[in-house]
Parts: structure tokens; C-alpha cells; sequence
DNA sequence: CGGAAATCATACTGGACAGTCTAGTTTCCG
DNA sequence: CGGAAACTAGACTGTCCAGTATGATTTCCG
């Protein structure tokens, strides 16, 4: 019948699937693992309770898989902020202050925030899970910061790094250690003021630079 | 009767009312708010729950002072921090990297790991709770380490600083960013090794000194 | 068309838990 | 001593929820 006739082209199963998955990302991230409940999840998705479970054998495995997911999306997410500030650049001071611009605007944003929380409230029930979340995905989003600065350094913008990845994690901790605390223990209420971001930006560059300009 | 007289410099009430905030504390970092049971707090505390529910009003009360209790201790813990480490310093460099190790022994340690965890992920639940332990603790420990800096430039060991508090986000950002969030978010299952920690500390102050040494 | 598979709504089971209630015991203090 | 207040053990209520079961309906595909 036409008026049922959805595109489709991946088959109804994928699509609940899809569907499941997404409205589980929404009430985990949201009310976090205990908090969640199937039936929420179920009626989120538009699905009954039975096709849950059809796809995703317990509330465990559907949290894990919900988890591990999100790192592919920040992956591709970071790599174009990095590539977008820092390819091509000629002014070392003009490029980072872009780049922690880029990474605070990113990573302050509400369901990364929420993400985090949940991963962090969750770090003890579920070890295995969580460790491979934060080497697959931060370290090695850090990693990959690190491999940016490098080209940096190749087109004499910055001076020679002997441990790229733990100069990353210097920029990474002068630019977000305040606003991301502020983020995470504070709640999703206030937003920090731009003026503030800006300064906080300002000021790591500079001292990121007073060691490692070229 | 002799064999029931307990030393008791505060009345039993009190004495139990102690030793509910106690276990109480000991679950809600354990199991999370709603991982945590009412019951096994009373049992831990070897109370009865009506003691429990006579003492403290009901399970988000007792959420809140548990919380909020965490930071004199917090704070004072920091204060000596400071002092042991900062007063009386000659050599800025040696100083500061006997206060960045400091740091990173308090701030990891288990408790303090599990206390993280749970505000972290009660912030959107209480946020009233979780936002005020944020600036009552966290917030001001870094104003006081802003303070502690100063102290450090009137002994001509650093140059001036016009913002001393974020100066000290500076200085924590460096030192604690990767640790912490590895700790954070992995689970406290494998300790940094020493040496790594001694790097991290080492280059922070070399990052830091290269921008404000006097 | 027709049967198999997927899905649906809904009800159910079993267990956990916050908070209350009761009835009996212990402690304190005048 | 004696009564009031604190405390105890344990049962109980109401609710929520993970996960399963059922029986009807829809969709797909040969």
C-alpha cells in the first residue's frame, strides 16, 4: 500500500534498529544507566518493548554499544576542527587560538557533556567498557592532536616535539581545564561567557607558545 | 552497667548520627546515588532504617550533606598542600614540582576519584547540590592555589601575576589534565606508574616557569 | 495469494527499594 | 526506681523496572 511505503533502503529491521539505538543514546545520556528505563527506550523508539530486545539482548550490551558509537562521530568531528584550523596556517598564534576556540565549542556542547558524565558515572560498573571508550576514543583523539601540532612544527611554526602526544595534552589541559570542570561539576546550566572563553584562550596560547614557538 | 558504657563525648544520637554519615558517604561513592540502598546503609552503619530516616530527613538529604561534607576535609587537606610545599621555597621550580606531585597523589586517590565521579554524575539531578560543592570546593581550592602562587611572587620567585587565579587553571591544567582524566574516565583500575607522573610534573613546571619565572 | 518472519500491544513475573508502621527493648535522666 | 525518648528488628505498602510470555496483526517475499 503507498501510504505505508517508507523509502527504505536498508530494510525495516535496520531501520528499528536505528531507531532503538538512537532513542537508547537519548535516554542513557539523559537520565544515565539506572536511570534509564527499556520502556522508555521502547517508546522512544516507537517500537514495542519485544523488538528491544530482539536487537539488543540486554540493557548492558545496549548501553555498551550505545558507548562505543559515539567515538566514531568525535573522531571525524575533531579531525576536521584540527584540519580546518591548523592546515594551511602560517601564524601560529592566529591558528591554535582558532583550534582551542574549535575544541571548547565542541566539547562544551550539552550531549558530550552528557556523554562524559556518563561515561565517567559509569567507569566502576562497567571497566571494560569505559577503558576502551577513553583509549579508543580521548587518547586517541589526543594522539591525533599531537600528530596536528607535529605539522605544525614541519612548517617551522613550532620548535621540535619530542613527545608530541604529551605536548597535546599540555594544550589540551591549559585550554579546557577550567571550563570543562566548570562543565562537568557544575551542570548543564550556565553557559561560560565568550569574553571568559576568549580570554582563557588567549592566555593558553601564549604560554603554550612562550615553550613551544619555533 | 559497666559493659555497655561506651566513652561517649557526644551523646548516642550523635554517635549514630556520625556513624550513618559515614556509611552513608561509603555507599553513595561505591554504588552511585541510585545504585545506592537505603538499607544497606543502615546496615552498614549497624543502625536501624528508622534511625536512618529519624536522622536524616529522606535519601536526597542525605545525598546533599554527604556531598557537601566532603569539602572542609577537602580543603584543608589542599591548605597543607600548599603550605608544605610552597612556604618557605627558595628554588621555584623545585617548589612547584613538589606541589604538582602533591596534587597528583591527593587528587587520584581513590575516594577522591569515586567523590568526582558522583557529583559528575549527579549534576543535572542536583544540580543545586553539585553546583554549590563545585564552587565551594573545587572553585575556591583553586582560588587559594591562585593565592599560594602569589606568595610566591612576593618572594621574587615568579614574576607578577595580574589574574593569579587562572594562572593556577594554568598550572593544575598542565599537571593534572591527562592524569586525571585518565583516572576519570578508565576506572580506578591501573595506577599511572611514578615515572610517568615525575614527567608529567616535570614538564608542566618547565611550561609554566618558561611563561612566569621571575 | 499464502505462509513465515517480524512486530505490536499488553500483561505478567520476580525482585529491588524508598519510606512507613508496629511492637518490643534499651538507654537516659530526674 | 520509673517514665520518656531513642532505638531495634522486621514486616509491610506502593512503585518501578528488567526481562519474558502471549496472542493478534502487519510486512515481506516467493
Amino acid at each position: 500500500m503507498i501510504s505505508g511505503m517508507e523509502l527504505n533502503p536498508e530494510g525495516r529491521t535496520a531501520t528499528k534498529r536505528r531507531a532503538i539505538h538512537a532513542a537508547a543514546t537519548e535516554v542513557f545520556l539523559q537520565h544515565g544507566y539506572l536511570g534509564a528505563s527499556m520502556d522508555e527506550v521502547a517508546a522512544k523508539a516507537g517500537v514495542s518493548k519485544q523488538t528491544v530486545y530482539k536487537q539488543f539482548e540486554n540493557k548492558e550490551r545496549l548501553f555498551a554499544e550505545i558507548v562505543l558509537a559515539t567515538n566514531d562521530e568525535l573522531a571525524v568531528n575533531l579531525a576536521t576542527a584540527y584540519a580546518e584550523t591548523l592546515d594551511g596556517a602560517t601564524d601560529a598564534r592566529e591558528a591554535l587560538r582558532a583550534l582551542a576556540f574549535r575544541l571548547l565549542e565542541s566539547l562544551t556542547a550539552d550531549h558530550v557533556l552528557q556523554l562524559r558524565r556518563l561515561v565517567i558515572a559509569e567507569a566502576d560498573r562497567f571497566p571494560e567498557v569505559c577503558g576502551a571508550w577513553f583509549t579508543t576514543g580521548f587518547e586517541k583523539s589526543l594522539e591525533t592532536l599531537g600528530r596536528a601540532l607535529t605539522t605544525l612544527t614541519d612548517r617551522g611554526l613550532l620548535r621540535e616535539l619530542d613527545d608530541p602526544t604529551l605536548v597535546a595534552y599540555q594544550f589540551a589541559g591549559l585550554v579546557m581545564y577550567k571550563p570543562m570542570n566548570r562543565a562537568m561539576f557544575a551542570g548543564t546550566r550556565e553557559r561560560p561567557k565568550p569574553t571568559e572563553l576568549d580570554t582563557i584562550a588567549t592566555r593558553a596560547v601564549d604560554v603554550f607558545l612562550a615553550s613551544y614557538a619555533a
